[in-house]
DNA sequence: CACCCGTGGTT
DNA sequence: TAACCAAGGGT
């Protein structure tokens, strides 16, 4: 009886009811509740599925709406996008956060159209070799714009199953392969009722079981729920990382950003340099945008978004 | 695996 | 008000 064959507890199996158990009251209400998101539309097509999901990268609904519509009525397909400089992506993203993600959307529409027919692919590997598609990406577009079966591991889902099924207030701060196995436990083996599930039980920490003020009233698995049932015990492991931004290199390159995205002209060093008085750290901030091919340095200390 | 990468609203 | 949070990905 030793230790090395005793899994540990975040391993435990998954009781064997539990899937059936949360199905039909997750998808009933979801039929109910869900939101009429553009991108669930059915005219959204993969393409407008695949915009959404990388504007939702750390970016809430509100605000990825106007710049989502704003994109499929520009792009309303891959080459559209393709064809275009990557700085029109960058200066179309706006303020959504990350403007990284707009340059590899980019990348990864040219990817589609030379690889793929201009068709955003279907298979899971295949979506996960194009830039800026994780884990998460390559499987929420499988699910939700091909129908396919796959285990739709995001921040929601992850703060649900953590909840209804271990019984802790939030999952750990990385992805483990106890949460994978416990997801696909889950998934339901029919796969139109798997990617049906996928939406809700990420709609449902979206709208229900939030990060902060959960609403077990509205719940329709309160009842199965284990943390609720364990009386809702407080978060203890380690504190979730804050992530400060006044003063970093974050804001210097986001105020920087600002100033090309607003100009269609080429700018010049000197309206770079008053965003930011400190010069060493303006310096780096700046540099790190052209290495990220997010800005393109020009003759004469002039820069503008990337042309190629 | 820890850290970096924007932005703005909520508590 | 500082901290936290929001459909992550890349290194």
């Amino acid at each position: 009886m030793t230790s090395i064959d005793t899994p540990p507890t975040s391993e435990a199996p998954v009781d064997p009811a539990l899937p059936a158990a949360l199905h039909g009251p997750v998808l009933a209400w979801f039929d109910r509740h869900a939101r009429d998101l553009p991108w669930r539309r059915p005219e959204a097509g993969a393409w407008g599925v695949m915009v959404s999901e990388f504007m939702l990268q750390q970016t809430p609904v509100v605000r990825v709406l106007p710049v989502y519509e704003q994109w499929l009525a520009r792009w309303p397909r891959p080459a559209d996008l393709a064809a275009e400089a990557p700085g029109e992506a960058v200066r179309a993203w706006g303020r959504l956060g990350y403007p990284r993600r707009a340059l590899r959307l980019h990348a990864a529409a040219v990817a589609i159209t030379e690889r793929h027919h201009g068709d955003v692919p279907r298979d899971h590997g295949q979506l996960l070799a194009l830039p800026g598609i994780g884990e998460y990406t390559a499987a929420a577009v499988a699910s939700f714009a091909y129908g396919q079966r796959h285990a739709v591991l995001d921040t929601n889902v992850r703060r649900v199953f953590a909840r209804a099924a271990t019984g802790v207030q939030y999952p750990p701060n990385a992805t483990t392969a106890a949460e994978r196995r416990l997801a696909r436990a889950l998934l339901p083996e029919d796969e139109t009722k798997a990617s049906r599930w996928a939406a809700a039980s990420m709609e449902l920490g979206a709208l229900v079981c939030t990060a902060k003020s959960e609403d077990c009233g509205r719940c329709p698995i309160a009842e199965r729920c284990a943390w609720r049932l364990a009386g809702k015990p407080a978060h203890d492991g380690p504190p979730r990382r804050g992530q400060t931004y006044a003063g970093t290199d974050r804001q210097v390159r986001g105020r920087l950003l600002a100033v090309l995205r607003e100009s269609a002209d080429p700018v010049a060093q000197a309206d770079l340099d008053v965003v930011w008085d400190e010069p060493v750290q303006r310096a780096r901030a700046l540099d790190g945008l052209v290495a990220d091919g997010l800005v393109e340095p020009l003759d004469g200390g002039r820069y503008r978004l990337p042309l190629s």
